[in-house]
DNA sequence: CTCCCTTATGCTCGTTCTGAGCATAAATGG
DNA sequence: CCATTTATGCTCAGAACGAGCATAAGGGAG
């Protein structure tokens, strides 16, 4: 663009108000990496000193995109080329830094979601496959209701009961009515929101990092893998946006390799959306969408009666506006 | 959603290959504020100097969140104070900055959708409400196909026709097909899909603002105001989202009064999303998903017979995992 | 005052979609 | 050959959906 017939977006009035432009900042680039091995969902965690973390690293000037500097780091970080990539949201707040003081640096960070085919065994020694459930481990209800839950719902109840005041308390318990579903139902989409709150309850170890809140009796540290910084944040978005987008786009495929089964195809919607799905349903509902097709082969490796491998109908795209895995029920047996 | 995967083009530059980290950056922040009154839904644009814009301005070192400094660039420059405000896209090329040379700065943007409940007369004079239509008229089909496309469809064609080569044709076509689908079913959702083509095809003055592209008799610069910079792009996103989360989040009711007719939800509906509906299905949609409530009182200032007032049932969200309005079919007659 | 136009509201009917099963098929490992 | 496992086919009732018909209740024109 040429700069004299398009100039930046400048305030309407510049001279309204002070404010030094922030010029100390840098902006990092994360990826969550996800992918789909057999039952499980997998995400690519770089072990680095202390914590785990996602592959990331800072803009730099000879990145043309975000997008593109990116690639460039997972590549060098993991090894990992990247398919499907999309954008998930920015984090900015200005205590989100590196060092305190008064010369400290915002750290603005751009996290990304992209989808891999297979998992290959990660070459560097640093970076691995990990299941997202070993972070997340009440976001899996494909064995039924976790476990876990014994510790998280006393726990929550005991935070929103120790609020400040009743208005504060009331809120506390409609989020959790909302992001948990307790009594009714359960959305699996709203991992974020359960996520945060068990980080404002000082649940999570990343909320005591913060608050130095010490973990008590009635809400202790609960199990889960904790990551540096916000990324297990990050982590808990891209699920959230990947279990919201499996419904209607068919992502899944970028996922899945050039041909599967149904059988395969339903693991990896299960292993995504962390619930059991009623198999004739689901495939009823795959083929009368016309979302794949015969390749004409089949596979024993399966285990029983051998099954017709599928491809994914490129096609669909073109007919139908919104094609996705609409998830038709759940229920632990199938 | 998110920007398409092919970026708009820029012009190729060459790599110094050196790495360092990009410091001489800007992060600017944009808002798409969105409001409906009546039959239009309106975006609050603010004209400065040449183009119209959105409200925008410099992330600064007090702003404590990225949010919050929006909040405050919006409320200096128009005078309106912001409810629901969600994260839309970061928007990051290298070329998108204010001055070319070796000490450019990187322009980094971070673009929010804001939900406004009334259209205030716009506090300050530089700000107005504007129809979202005016800058996108071919996304209205309320009335039917818009006339417009007697130019769009002839011109977007003759653009895939004139690509390069067969297979950079073959994907023009398909992308047309899948953002348009000419022949097939349109989905209101690809608002960015579209204009992305058409700036592409130079067919919006944005895209010859960049290239330096001519406009032909056969791809002829289409009417829809422009604006400055990318403005009209982030738009374009906002209106898409917007398109695709009123589906399944009860967002709509962030737009309308405390307390409002059935009628009037359905014009905001379809002003949002830009196609007629069914209106007997629409009211047994809303009401079966207990979505509204009665309040007792009635207006006759519709029209005809009088309609009930309702309020929006904020419980609904406790209990139903995604409720939102569900589009029930199209149609022009009501 | 009545007719007509307009919007609101109620209800039906056939089709499609969904949830939940029953039943059969075709491998594998004792 | 049998038990087990996964794949696949089919049914059936209830819910949701698309498309209308029909009636109600205002306002304005004549």
């Amino acid at each position: 663009m040429s700069p004299s017939s398009a100039p930046l977006p400048s305030p309407a009035r510049p001279d309204a108000a002070a404010g030094t432009a922030d010029t100390a900042l840098s902006i990092g680039l994360s990826a969550v990496i996800v992918a789909v091995t057999g039952d499980d969902p997998k995400v690519l965690a770089v072990r680095h000193g202390g914590h785990e973390q996602l592959p990331s690293g800072p803009l730099e000037r000879n990145h043309r995109t975000l997008e593109q500097g990116l690639r460039s780091w997972v590549e060098r970080q993991t090894h990992q080329v990247l398919g499907h990539v999309e954008q998930l949201y920015t984090f900015g707040d200005r205590d989100r830094r590196e060092t305190d003081g008064e010369d400290a640096r915002r750290a603005l960070s751009v996290a990304y979601l992209a989808l891999v085919r297979e998992a290959r065994p990660a070459g560097d020694a640093d970076a691995a496959w990990e299941s997202w459930y070993r972070y997340f481990p009440w976001e899996d209800w494909r064995d039924g209701r976790p476990a876990i839950f014994d510790a998280i719902e006393p726990g929550l109840r005991a935070w929103a009961a120790a609020a400040p005041n009743a208005a504060v308390g009331a809120m506390r318990a409609e989020r959790l009515s909302l992001a948990f579903g307790f009594g009714q139902t359960r959305d699996e989409e709203r991992v974020l929101e359960r996520y945060e709150l068990l980080y404002e309850a000082g649940m999570v170890a990343e909320g005591l990092r913060e608050h130095g809140v010490a973990p008590s009796p009635e809400r202790p540290c609960l199990p889960g893998a904790e990551m540096a910084v916000d990324h297990r944040r990050m982590l808990a978005l891209a699920i959230a946006r990947l279990r919201g987008k499996i419904k209607y786009r068919p992502v899944v495929f970028e996922l899945m390799p050039p041909s599967f089964t149904l059988g395969q195809l339903q693991n990896a919607v299960e292993a995504l959306s962390g619930v059991r799905l009623h198999k004739q349903n689901f495939r009823r509902l795959i083929e009368q969408q016309r979302l794949v097709e015969e390749t004409g082969e089949a596979t024993s490796e399966t285990g029983g009666r051998p099954a017709r491998l599928v491809r994914f109908r490129r096609e669909v795209l073109l007919e139908r506006p919104a094609p996705g895995v609409r998830l038709p029920s759940a229920g632990v047996r199938r």
